[in-house]
DNA sequence: TTGTACGCGTTATCAA
DNA sequence: TTGATAACGCGTACAA
């Protein structure tokens, strides 16, 4: 209805000047504390609201935070968001959202719009790219804070928040070894995000630390759904010699694995060990349950937050460039239980 | 690096004003087509980049929205949110993500603060109250358009976007009836939002219209979770006559409740047939895969984003009161199929 | 202690 | 077709 009031508006009533009301506003000492009760008293009355617009462009800081995520809905994203949320919203900052849809078009015209918007940083997880590395490459070079989390990308001067895939993939595969696996397959998804590759590496230390042969017809290369996932476990089981335990770079994948064996009649644990990666909300759901590498999203979330409120604080100082990594937790349930299960 | 190039460094390096660049870059009609170009040219050659905040100062319009949820991070909101993002952005508009962690204070400021921010609508999943209604009243008279979604509020003059929990309701109470089932329980969320009674409701009324009778007993009320619905499948079981069904309007509650049942060796759906309610991912996956409601949360982001846009279109009209009611989709899976499962 | 004046980056109005 | 100027709402350096 009535029009937004502003400080002219109080200092109109009270027969001031705006910049009073103003410094009563913030707490300014520079100000008799009747004036300042009066002004205060007024402002309520009058309904009066801060219009964080115009002190963002008069401050040159918005308080706003672009998150640009692949999409929002997958478990592990939006939990990461709601750890950077969690984080940031008691310190004043508002976090804007955005989805790529795994475009890397679409994520660069994300980040130029954040860019347009004044936000005072951008915590991303990146999109799948072909050796497109130059395309982000320019607009990194800006003064804003950049922070990536879980997808990164290697650029000098940007921080990033990862979880230590390799040490993920080498505990899953060392957990199905001490399990008695003889025969590990691994699921492996193939895109240029070194955090696959990681995870692919964990497992084959594991494997040769272990004593074991490292056999390029048991890692299969997919996309992370079911559907693939199935095939895939198709394919290894007609192999002349089967593999007895997968462990997987994706939960989604390996679930279509599972229902594959289970449609051959194969018991898992007991035939087959199957550990899976992300700790996705079903695997824990599941019957069997299915073991899966935690990848602590909201923590991660909360630490890029951190990283990013460092690099604020720490304003006009050279570039801090922090790399986290957090570590990566297997959570041992019913599908790799072989050993001890109750 | 350098500070960021505004229309008057451009103007500078033109020897023109600044309002020319302004409309050139607008596509303003009244320009030359000879400077139109130059200014172009120069513009992206000193890679001038729009500044939404001045803009949105100028113009009182943000071109940002508010999106308040309980948390982020559960499937339903997520989705929701995904659905509102994929019709907003590419109108513009920039979604800005709040959690009110379910407590109606920081809702409220929550809500003051977007105001503040000068968005341009918020779009709500209200927490639960204990009939605070008026607290949130004061906010809702303001001109910024509110649109509520699945939790709604009865306000007058507010649009809401929700799904018929009415029908949901009634179908799986009379889908459970087809399957044979005589006494069918129903777990019920006790708190202040309407879904619920209105889900009670739809099973009540397919009792009834069947010719079942509505026992209170077979009602309880519980919290959404495993642990709650573990306990109040054993209060029902321990009943002198146990259900043979339960229509839950919760699917975390319902697992708790399955759990509760294998653990008894009672065979789903052979002797004990279950619906939930919302269709949350795992339902899908778990063994026996769980019937369940389908609010198709996704869409009813999008719907609730386009009654927002309907709102800014029709500018300074009469505030519109939209009303849109999704239709519930039962999704049928084993854990009712007792008839005809293969 | 308070007022005056300016600038943040843009667009719109009016005049030239 | 272009220029000059005001305005959006706020905070602050400077002057009083």
């Amino acid at each position: 209805m009535s029009k937004k009031t502003t400080i002219y508006d109080i200092a109109k009533e009270l027969q001031i000047t705006a910049a009073t009301v103003s410094r009563a506003l913030n707490n300014n000492p520079r100000i008799s504390k009747n004036t300042r009760e009066l002004v205060l008293e007024t402002a309520s009355r009058m309904n009066y609201k801060q219009n964080r617009l115009a002190l963002a462009l008069k401050s040159g800081k918005s308080n706003n935070v672009g998150v640009v995520v692949p999409y929002i809905n997958r478990s592990f994203f939006s939990s990461v968001i709601r750890g950077i949320e969690d984080e940031l919203y008691p310190k004043g900052y508002h976090v804007i959202i955005s989805q790529t849809h795994e475009d890397k078009e679409r994520e660069l015209k994300i980040i130029q719009n954040l860019l347009n918007a004044q936000v005072d940083g951008i915590l991303i997880s990146t999109s799948y790219s072909n050796d497109e590395k130059d395309k982000l490459e320019p607009v990194l070079k800006k003064t804003t804070p950049f922070i990536f989390f879980d997808r990164k990308l290697n650029f000098p001067d940007i921080s990033s928040v990862t979880i230590d895939d390799f040490q993920g993939g080498f505990d899953a595969t060392k957990h199905l070894i001490d399990q008695g696996c003889k025969r590990i397959a691994h699921f492996y998804v193939n895109n240029d995000l070194e955090l696959y590759q990681n995870r692919l590496d964990g497992y084959k230390s594991a494997l040769l630390e272990n004593g074991l042969e490292f056999k390029p017809e048991y890692v299969i290369s997919l996309k992370s759904d079911m559907e693939a996932g199935m095939k895939a476990a198709e394919r290894l089981m007609k192999l002349p010699l089967p593999p007895d335990a997968i462990f997987s770079s994706t939960d989604k994948g390996l679930l279509g694995a599972i229902k594959y064996l289970q449609s051959l009649s194969i018991n898992i644990p007991d035939d087959f060990c199957v550990v899976g990666f992300s700790n996705d909300p079903f695997t824990q759901f599941m019957e069997p349950s299915i073991s899966s590498v935690d990848q602590s999203p909201v923590e991660m979330g909360r630490m890029a937050a951190k990283v990013f409120l460092e690099q604020m604080a720490s304003e006009h100082a050279v570039k801090i460039n922090k790399e986290v990594i957090l570590p990566a937790n297997l959570i041992i349930r019913k599908s790799s239980s072989k050993i001890q299960k109750k």
